[in-house]
DNA sequence: CCATCAGTTAGACAGTCATCGAACTGTCGA
DNA sequence: TCGACAGTTCGATGACTGTCTAACTGATGG
């Protein structure tokens, strides 16, 4: 999994585009991203996984790979996983989009 | 490839959403859709064919998965086709991320 | 120290998908 | 009518990926 170094609020380089759209297109990512951006807290990981009739391998790979996008940032503390939306990345990637929509001329 | 019915500029049906997320990870799809929605007019088939060092097949497969997820719009006049981003389509997936990055509570 | 529990890693497998060449369809000009 | 051209469809193929089970690592409690 290539490493992003910083994802600031401004441009994402093209590498991490291509990553973040990747991670978009999974439906299980997906929702998964939707959960864990619905309280400003986060989520648990045990919590993710109640919700989603999912193994816990498959989760940690699709987590994995929602990291390595920079969608999510993963703290752990002991057992247990904190999963925490990168709202900032995501901004940006939004913004990009808005690039694409904006005719240059 | 399944039709995708109405593209307002609300709300998009679950599945439309699955199927722009997916057309958006392909990076040839990204850059296509990049290129069509340069220019206002939108771009000729051939155009798009010129830029890409890509064979007619495998773009005309391309066009074929942005226009089933409703991000262009093709127009066949005679010999030619002619490409145009669906605007309001691309704008309103935006505004889904942007849901997402919004806490509900 | 041992058992248990949360999450990770490794390896295998099945399904999906991007890509191509080749054959096809339809259009235009001569 | 014929040939050239734009784009499409078909079938095959190689690569990728989501999923699982099984084995592993590390932390916690008794």
């Amino acid at each position: 999994m290539a490493k992003i170094k910083r994802a600031a609020a401004g441009e994402l380089p093209e590498a991490q585009l291509r990553l973040i759209a990747k991670a978009l297109a999974d439906p299980r990512r997906h929702e998964i991203l939707q959960q864990i951006g619905a309280s400003r807290e986060g989520a648990a990981c045990a919590d993710v996984r109640g919700c989603q009739a999912i193994t816990a391998a498959t989760l940690s790979h699709h987590l994995k790979e929602l990291e390595a996008a920079g969608l999510i940032e993963i703290v752990r503390r002991g057992k247990f996983a904190q999963l925490n939306l990168r709202r900032d990345v995501l901004e940006a990637y939004r913004k990009h989009l808005g690039a694409i929509l904006r005719p240059k001329g």
